[in-house]
DNA sequence: TTTGAAAGTTCGCGCCT
DNA sequence: AGGCGCGAACTTTCAAA
């Protein structure tokens, strides 16, 4: 598990950015040959840096146009990782944290009228473990996995040691 | 502004899976040539429906291992519009919803430490136009971003009249 | 939408530093 | 180790029908 390097995080913002650009086009951009970028991206992808490429889609046009944010309360009995298991059966539910505070978890919610999102709410009040929910509705986002600029990318053991 | 027909729907979740797949594979998959499939997609992405192409990091690797979701209360002359911008200019700042409630806003931020996030939470407090920040600490990221099953795509059109 | 063909890309391998 | 260049197979991206 060595340490991502420069170059390596100049590779991983060009794909951030643009996930289809080419090896060709990515060496050029850092300053190295199609083989050796490809063998880098390579080495990034199995090391689990890079977990993956994805289209994103806007969700409206796939008849999405419902977003919330339900914060997910425990029963006295409930088991967390049940609960976890659960949300991630449910479809609609396309994000999941677990968090701190008297919620365990927040999950991100996206489906198609209110009606849905009434139908949705209702299941996941009934999952098993599950005790209350809290509903925040989405009016509009503003921007929403934006890639982080490069100079936040930073080797974690120096991010660690220097602040 | 057409349909999403059925093929373009199986071709957006063919590439939300995987987003680097060759047109010439996509093809094979909804059994198309890979010219008709590459026009398709051309289409999809000037109209609108496909943002975009991005490699999904493992933000832990790259020093990112503190996520937070936070609440933005405005201040009382405090201008949406205005805050919203504001929110986009801090690189920690990777999603930004404005919701129903008595928040404005929630934004997911991303820093190395806690003690960054310190510094990030100080910074959006201090913005123009905020009055308060409510902090959820992200204890850990259960799944995010998953890509809706293509069952959940849809014609609004469809959905609209269908429920 | 398909076919066909030119230009460009991927990706393994061996060599070089 | 890691980068480079080669080359065969494949992919992209046109135009024509």
């Amino acid at each position: 598990m060595p340490g991502v390097d420069d170059v390596d995080r100049r590779i991983i913002a060009a794909l951030r950015t643009n996930g289809r650009v080419t090896y060709a086009d990515l060496g050029r951009q850092v300053g190295l040959s199609a083989s050796a970028v490809h063998e880098r991206v390579g080495k990034l992808e199995t090391t689990g840096v890079i977990t993956g490429y994805h289209a994103v889609v806007d969700p409206r046009t796939v008849g999405l146009g419902v977003t919330a944010l339900v914060g997910i309360q425990l029963s006295d009995n409930g088991e967390q990782e049940e609960v976890a298991t659960s949300l991630g059966r449910q479809p609609e539910v396309e994000s999941c944290y677990a968090v701190a505070g008297d919620e365990a978890f927040i999950v991100k919610v996206r489906v198609g009228t209110v009606d849905e999102l009434e139908h949705t709410l209702g299941r996941l009040r009934r999952l098993e473990g599950v005790s209350r929910t809290r509903t925040t509705v989405v009016l509009s986002t503003r921007f929403e996995g934006r890639p982080n600029p490069v100079e936040h990318y930073g080797d974690p053991d120096v991010e660690q040691a220097g602040r």
